[in-house]
RNA sequence: GGGCCUGUAGCUCAGGUGGUUAGAGCGCUACACUGAUAAUGUAGAGGUCCGUGGUUCGAGUCCACGCAGGCCCA
């Protein structure tokens, strides 16, 4: 019976369908995390995926990775829970369903109820979970799928809200404003989705202005900076320029009020500013009226320099001034010299890069106060000017004598044309065209031009949108930002960089997270207000709620609790239907908003397990994780919300490691879309390749971090080189093992010590192995530990190990030498399949099972699957690190000759006296003879000699330790290598005698030690040579009479080898041979290597029969022959 | 526009702290092997290390400025 199953050939597929069978059908993974209950719990967070759409190419990289360390720190031991999870809120949910529908927005509580929408949003959410359930199990992604956290749920909404309650307790919960697209014309704030529908970016023609803001306490020098909407020119409150540009003060004379002035403005600009013409004109001649104005730098200034200085504000309109900081200058990053003058105009309410700014510096905006004694931008939401600036205007138009299409009331001040006004009427004067003319007048505008660029428009009203101050709810993540970047730097970021670049940068820039959305299909945020703000609840439980609902059913504000007889559903509309009552007894209203979806991931650590209404045991232990990963795209979603969280809240990382992956791109790097048909269908790659290729590949060819360009080619190539190799191996092991009835039986194996060199060599090569795979593991570096995997499969096991003992396996009977080396064979095969069984899990454990099979039958206690074993720790006692010197140098020495070989046109079969070996010290001399067998062996020599400064013949030449000789004598290395390069012969043997040798550098002496050159040998004289780091070979090419007989007897041996396969023998069919040939070479080799050929080819009979006529004809290159073959 | 990543052979990638022949696999060419055989081995050809400057005795490696591709954010 066979003990270890052959395989003609394999199916990589069938292996993963018949290896998910089995792990089901045993529930190996359920065991793999069971069999360690007690041990230390090493805690990885599952980032939810949305199963709205279907799962591509790239969620097998991302699973991939997060896999294989779960099972690699299960193997080391530790209870790995891995609890599955969804996503099911946000915008594009919405969108979808928007879209199916054939809705909008607008349409949501009037064409559909909010109920029925929200009912076809949880519907549509879950649509292809069936579809990724089935890649994770394919891909062999272990994550608990029965039992996922479902953001959606009642009990995961609640443990936001109680996390909501926190952050409000802290005071870190607040409302205020961020400049948004806004639509006056539809009243409505935009979303950015909405911003980028096709044609809402429309090329316009715009009044441009660069003004003048006169610097403080100066007779008449301007600042100037460029707006492509002078209607926020009365908001202006500072002033930016790039810190590192340069600046300078030009002499010239205003354009309309002919004044002479200087103007500050950045010197890249200058060349649009002054007409060129006009350089060498002396300012002097310059009259009033003057077309080409002369101009004269006076000073130049560096931005850095600007910083601070103050200036008057264009607009002195009482109520509207604000005090110090404001009107002065400040460092903005964005500033550059590409348009406008290098330096930018601020309005706090109009810019988020203006509120930003303005917010960091601590510079107050130009804000007025309503009746509630609120700040609101001195624009309102219809997209005019408050009375305030109106009546200035107003009275400016009255001054200047500005008349237009018609008579304006100071609350006729629109910032863009909202009333459709007929532009094309001569007359008309836009707000813009009315401001531009007052500064003109006022002297306050060096420059007034149409200008065209591109403008938001509202995709519903066709009409600009403005960006506008908006109410939303924040949390006030800048009051951590010390805490968050000091947390972060505890984080082991993969790669480096994101860790201290993109996420670094990104917390230094903090500003306040915006968690309003104006949605439907999302967690609403948990807070009550009465109309007038002034009293406000945050609920932070059901339990509380429903208090609270009882309260003001009390008190008659609700008739019944919508939830009564209902399960509770903390979705809208029915949170919406809540009225509460407050603490002096009047109505709360919910805040309509929802929250930013990513709250809902970033408190997965604590919503998965309902925390804290249930599980605190489970969540305590698991918490914070020790791994997660995902896209380096969630950077600053589910990595920031996760840490932010964590740092508010419990002042602890939410993760201590963490590999933010890269893109998966096509084949050519292009990004993979549906649309362009460049995607990868990840199940028909699994079909056609299976699943252990697939993240073989995926995790090999680059790091993880890298972006993949996907190219099926690669997993091919995989599989050809790495897995088939290795079931080469396999195959060639279970076809002697079971011929000659072997099974590894651990009690009776033969100790290392005793087993031959290249047995020992192989171990150590596979414990050094292990070390490796550990180390790379442990730094979460999955990349080098399968390439090390595979080079070891490859080109020791494979190519050396196995290619070198073929002989011992099939030769003879069962005899110690034959056990060692099954035994060894055994157990690489054995330790690969762990080592890989994290990245190949399907194949691993077939490989595994395959070969712990019998060993199962017969009774031994074994884990059933290579997950549910212990991580097999490297033994150092079996590490020979002078033996693996040893074998590397016989494989470059071989290699060495068979390029020589090539080189000489003298194929392997020849057999040749002797190669020469340099040797400079008796350690290589002795690594080298350990192995002397082996090389004489594998390139078909009879001697190898060594040859050392007693033989005379060794040509040495020398050069200089650049590494050490550098540091010593940097500038002079030049010289000191000029000079060493000049020794022969006498100076080597000096330095090698005395130690040193005294050179002359620019007349000084210096000594160079003999540590501080190399000396190689590289030349024998009248011989072939090769050399490759640091060893020489030289091959004696003569093939004497002998030699050419044994060469022809050894082709012989091997075109009689093919007759007899030709001719369908038996292995132990006997033959004989006739041999008819002219030529007397091949006579004299039949007959000096006749019991040679005889032994070989398991002939009865040979002989030479010059007459012979039928038989094959044989070309042997020099010669040609007969021979004929017959069983015998 | 900003932050970050990437750029090395036809392709995919390695190349601590700067050091004098820049490597591997695939592909290509040639050869070998023919008892692992729908397998295997060996050798060879193939390089403007994205560009330009700079630092240095010495730069693929460090610095600056660019170029190209990508991600995120405006």
């Amino acid at each position: 019976m066979k003990k270890y199953r052959e395989f003609k050939q394999v199916s990589y597929p069938e292996i993963g369908e018949d290896i998910l069978e089995f792990w089901k059908k045993d529930k190996i993974f359920e065991e793999s995390v069971k069999n360690r209950g007690g041990a230390p719990s090493y805690t990885f967070y599952e980032g939810p995926p949305s199963a709205n759409g279907t799962p591509g190419i790239h969620h097998v990289m991302a699973r991939a990775i997060k896999d294989v360390f779960c099972r690699y720190k299960t193997l080391k031991g530790f209870q790995v829970k891995r609890k599955g999870g969804w996503d099911t809120h946000g915008l594009p949910v919405e969108l979808q369903v928007e879209k199916e529908l054939g809705i909008t927005k607008e349409d949501i509580g009037k064409s559909i109820s909010v109920a029925d929408y929200n009912r076809k949003c949880r519907e549509t959410v879950m649509r292809y979970k069936d579809e990724w359930d089935e890649l994770t199990e394919k891909i062999g992604y272990w994550v608990d799928l029965d039992d996922p956290y479902i953001t959606f749920e009642p009990k995961y909404v609640e443990t936001l809200w109680h996390l909501l309650k926190k952050l409000y307790e802290k005071d870190l919960l607040y409302k205020g404003y961020t400049i948004q697209p806004f639509s006056p014309a539809a009243g409505t704030g935009l979303s950015s989705h909405e911003l980028n529908q096709p044609g809402c970016y429309r090329d316009v023609k715009d009044t441009s202005v660069t003004a003048q803001f006169k610097v403080k306490d100066s007779e008449n020098t301007f600042l100037l900076a460029w707006t492509t909407t002078p209607w926020t020119l009365p908001s202006n409150s500072a002033l930016a320029i790039g810190e590192k540009l340069n600046y300078v003060k030009v002499k010239t004379f205003n354009p309309y009020t002919f004044e002479p002035q200087m103007v500050i403005l950045a010197e890249a600009r200058m060349a649009v500013y002054f007409n060129q013409k006009a350089e060498g004109i002396s300012l002097s001649d310059y009259k009033s009226g003057d077309k080409l104005i002369p101009y004269e730098v006076v000073e130049n200034i560096k931005g850095s320099d600007l910083l601070g200085m103050e200036y008057e504000p264009l607009f002195p309109v009482a109520g509207i001034i604000q005090p110090f900081p404001a009107y002065t200058v400040i460092p903005g990053d964005y500033v550059t010299t590409e348009d406008g003058t290098g330096i930018v105009h601020l309005a706090k309410a109009f810019g988020a890069d203006d509120f930003r700014t303005l917010t960091q510096q601590n510079v107050p905006g130009v804000f007025v106060k309503d009746e509630k004694g609120e700040d609101i931008p001195i624009v309102d939401k219809q997209g005019k000017f408050l009375p305030v600036l109106g009546k200035y205007l107003l009275k400016k138009m009255g001054e200047h004598q500005i008349t237009a299409h018609k008579t304006f009331s100071e609350h006729d001040f629109y910032v863009k044309n909202y009333l459709q006004e007929d532009e094309s009427d001569p007359s008309y004067k836009s707000t813009d065209v009315i401001i531009s003319i007052i500064l003109k007048n006022e002297n306050k505008a060096f420059k007034v031009e149409k200008y065209e660029h591109s403008y938001p428009h509202c995709w519903r009203t066709d009409m600009p949108v403005l960006y506008y101050p908006l109410e939303s709810w924040f949390i006030r993540t800048t009051a951590y930002k010390d805490k968050l970047v000091a947390h972060n730097r505890t984080i082991n970021w993969k790669p480096e960089a994101t860790g201290t670049g993109r996420f670094g940068n990104w917390l230094e820039n903090l500003v306040d997270w915006n968690l309003s959305r104006s949605r439907f299909w999302g967690t609403p945020l948990p807070i009550w207000r009465t109309k007038d703000g002034t009293q406000t609840i945050c609920i932070g439980s059901i339990a509380e709620l429903e208090r609270e609902i009882e309260k003001s059913i009390a008190h008659g504000f609700m008739e019944k609790s919508p939830y009564e007889g209902l399960e509770i559903d903390l979705h809208r509309p029915y949170v919406d239907e809540v009225i509460l009552v407050s603490e002096n007894g009047e109505k709360m209203f919910r805040e309509a908003d929802l929250i930013d979806v990513w709250f809902d991931s970033g408190a997965m650590p604590y919503a998965q397990w309902h925390y804290p209404f249930e599980n605190e045991d489970v969540f305590k232990e698991n918490y914070p994780a020790d791994f997660i990963a995902e896209g380096v795209d969630q950077t600053r979603g589910w990595f920031f919300t996760l840490h932010t969280l964590a740092v508010l809240l419990y002042d602890s990382v939410a993760f201590k490691n963490v590999i933010a992956n890269g893109l998966v791109l096509d084949k050519n790097g292009n990004k993979m879309s549906k649309r362009l048909g460049n995607a990868v269908d990840p199940f028909a790659t699994l079909k056609s390749h299976g699943p252990d290729a697939l993240r073989w590949y995926m995790l090999s060819n680059a790091n993880p971090w890298d972006n993949l360009k996907f190219n099926i080619e690669g997993v091919e190539e995989v599989q050809r080189r790495f897995f088939g190799t290795l079931q080469n191996t396999y195959n060639f092991f279970a076809l002697y093992a079971n011929l000659d009835a072997f099974t590894y039986e651990e009690a009776k194996v033969i100790p290392l010590v005793e087993r031959p060199e290249l047995d020992r060599w192989i171990s150590s090569k596979l414990q050094s192995l292990i070390l490796e795979v550990e180390q790379a593991m442990e730094n979460y570096d999955a990349t080098p530990a399968a390439r090390a995997i595979s080079n070891f499969t490859v080109d020791q096991l494979s190519n050396w190990y196995i290619r070198l003992s073929r002989k011992r396996f099939w030769r003879g009977d069962m005899n110690p030498d034959k056990q060692a080396a099954y035994e060894t064979l055994y157990e690489c095969l054995l330790t690969l399949s762990q080592l890989m069984s994290p990245i190949a899990p399907f194949y691993a454990d077939w490989l595994y099972k395959n070969l712990v099979q019998n060993a199962l039958e017969a009774g031994h206690k074994l884990p059933q699957s290579v997950h549910l074993t212990d991580w097999q720790e490297a033994a150092s006692h079996k590490i020979n690190r002078d033996l693996e010197a040893s074998m590397q140098l016989a494989q470059n020495i071989s290699s060495l000759v068979h390029s020589l070989r090539k080189k000489e046109k003298l194929k392997v079969r020849q057999p040749l006296q002797k190669i020469l070996i340099p040797v400079l010290n008796q350690n290589t001399r002795k690594q080298i003879q350990h192995v002397e067998a082996l090389i004489k062996a594998e390139v078909n020599v009879k001697e190898i000699s060594y040859i050392d400064d007693t033989s005379g013949i060794l040509v040495k030449s020398v050069k200089p330790n650049f590494p050490l000789l550098g540091k010593k004598y940097g500038p002079k290395m030049k010289e000191v290598a000029k000079a060493i390069q000049t020794w022969g012969k006498k100076e080597i043997a000096l330095v090698e005698k005395e130690g040193s040798y005294p050179i002359t550098l620019s007349g000084e002496q210096a000594h160079i030690a003999l540590e501080e050159v190399i000396i190689q040998s590289q030349d024998i004289p009248g011989w072939s040579v090769a050399s490759e780091q640091g060893v020489t070979v030289a091959l004696d090419v003569t093939v004497t009479e002998h030699l050419k007989h044994e060469g022809i007897a050894r082709d012989l041996v091997n075109r009689i080898q093919n007759i007899r396969k030709e001719m369908g023998m038996e292995v132990q069919d006997k033959i004989t041979i006739s041999i008819g040939c002219q030529d007397q070479a091949v006579k004299d080799a039949v007959n000096n290597f006749t019991t040679y050929i005889k032994t070989e080819t398991q002939a009865l009979k040979l002989e030479l029969n010059g007459k012979l006529k039928e038989g094959i004809l044989l070309d042997m290159d020099d010669f040609e022959l007969t021979v004929k073959v017959e069983k015998a």
